[in-house]
DNA sequence: TTGTATGCGTTATCAC
DNA sequence: GTGATAACGCATACAA
């Protein structure tokens, strides 16, 4: 391995002038520089980031942690581009700029996973963690050590900064717009994991806002995880009834994928026999036929965020924790009812 | 900051003592393992990863490096799960059970990427170069200082191990599902960038395919850049045209996406007045409707092997380099024609 | 403008 | 079993 040392015996120098060039010092002599450069770029020398850390006092590295749900990873192969995903773009294309990089890992709650999560953080800057995966003794602990960011976590906890979608506002325009606009009076809800505070948000907008609407109520809420298999699961539940309700609104849209598929792969046409409507707007959701009618959120703006407000927080520790919540925006296509334009 | 001299002051030991319990050596004795454990959890101690990693010689990453092409960032939100994206969680698997983690970055090929691409690897143990994104020099001045494993890549190189998928023999396969079942005689083919070997080799096999079948031939190469849009451009140039050829084979399934979809919106029926494919099968070739004809290859699988191969590579340095190629296989579904089954 | 010397936090090689 | 202490590669006061 090729080290400073090296490079400053070639270049007849000392290894200080040669970390001045490294660093862009502008006190070294020109051609002194121009030498030093020549034998860096002869010798391929690349400077140890873990020696650049440990004297300099920051790693250039943020990591960020995200939730992998109980499904096989088999499915990730065959599945869309998901919430974190996005959040991993997202919090790339802000880091690009810098000179920072991003670590990442996924996993499924436990000891393990916590484990690995401190084996990250001793790796970088900062944590990103993107949904609720720690508890709230493991994250004061790990805050006490290292600046961290939640992404769509639990809004409770003071203990980080914390960047969510406000949920609530969504759910409830697009639940208005069923009840209202349709006049649909029988709604079924595929709720998302409980663990999950989006969905538990999504979940409790939307029952809350068809108990405000005269005549209206909810036949059934359905339990899934976020997955378009459990979509499918809803979708065989419902059509084992007697009846199916008018409109059925999924927690998000991959649920409402596998839903619509389902349905109509047993004859059910959506959205004449009943509506389907997701959460999230991705991409899979305008190709599907027919298009669905959603609630839109920008992960990517989400991430970014996030993003950046770590590296504030690192820059200055001080920084006492705030919450932002993200506007959400309805999306109407035909999947509700609601005729092609 | 918490030091593992701190613990070593509180727990009344040396700091050797406090290195031998976090690497878990077998010659502490068990109360003192106790008392040290107690101090590293009250303290919420983490030990700092550039320390270990100077002074072991390993950093315990390993640093992915992706292509974007040139569309928007934008884009990306509005988008499938693409190839990067599944490299990204195969390799991560791979990682997650060893104590290396995965660091990465995209961008689009230049002086700027080039230098970024160093940091990274002063950062890691080895690199994972998704797609050609280096050049020939480029790519063995960086291989004589750290392992690297090319997934993706030109096959000419020998520099680095190199994984690829067999993209002749399945579009060969396609193209011969298309002139020989169908009977298809005027083709047209929607290429990919040049400078992605994939799309070169792909339009390789599917020109000599055709040129291979009597009476046949291909109207038209239109180059478009992986992405959906430039799908939808290809569907107007040839909507542009007299008459649209039989079948429109396109180099990966986001342009087959965008060409179907824009075919559509005009008027024109697919398969019955003309047959579009892709390739990759992503996960939204399934979702739209008719279900994309296309080739699958398991982009999971090889960002696996790179993964394995690459932590193989670490550990051994002196590993001549090898290149692997992984089978593709058609997949029939209904855009090239054949019924629903 | 350049060189010398020291510290960063951890591991490992010695002694004890 | 445990404790001093010398690396590891780089950055930076401080000297020159």
């Amino acid at each position: 391995m090729t080290t400073i040392y090296d490079v400053a015996r070639v270049a007849g120098v000392s290894t200080a002038t040669v970390s001045r060039v490294l660093r862009g010092s502008d006190v070294v002599r020109a051609d002194t520089r121009q030498r030093v450069l020549g034998v860096i770029e002869a010798l391929g020398f690349i400077p140890d980031a873990s020696a650049r850390g440990l004297s300099w006092g920051r790693k250039g590295i943020i990591a960020l942690v995200g939730l992998n749900r109980g499904t096989d990873e088999i499915d990730i192969e065959r599945s869309s581009l998901m919430f974190i995903d996005h959040i991993v773009h997202a919090a790339e294309q802000v880091l690009r700029g810098t000179e920072y990089s991003l670590l990442l890992t996924f996993g499924t709650r436990g000891e393990q996973f916590d484990k690995r999560i401190r084996a990250l953080a001793a790796k970088a800057d900062g944590l990103l963690l993107a949904e609720e995966i720690l508890g709230p003794r493991e994250l004061r602990s790990l805050t006490a050590q290292v600046p961290v960011v939640v992404i769509a976590g639990n809004p409770g906890q003071a203990a980080a900064d914390a960047y969510l979608s406000d949920n609530a506002s969504g759910m409830t325009a697009l639940a208005a717009h069923l009840t209202g606009q349709h006049r649909y009076r029988r709604l079924c809800f595929v709720a998302g994991p409980k663990d999950a505070p989006d969905a538990v948000a999504r979940q409790a907008a939307f029952e809350q806002a068809v108990a405000a609407t005269p005549d209206s109520g909810i036949d059934q809420v359905i339990y899934g995880d976020f997955s378009e298999d459990s979509g499918v699961s809803a979708a065989r539940i419902l059509l084992g009834r007697t009846a199916l309700p008018q409109a059925v609104a999924c927690a998000n849209d991959q649920m409402a994928i596998g839903a619509v598929r389902e349905l109509q792969r047993a004859g059910v046409r959506v959205p004449a026999d009943v509506a389907v409507t997701g959460f999230d707007d991705l991409y899979p959701s305008r190709i599907i036929d027919p298009p669905l009618t959603t609630v839109s959120q920008s992960i990517h703006e989400l991430g970014r965020r996030a993003t950046h407000r770590l590296m504030a927080r690192i820059a200055s520790p001080g920084l006492a924790p705030q919450a932002e919540l993200l506007p959400t925006q309805i999306v109407i296509r035909t999947s509700c009812g609601c005729r092609p334009q």
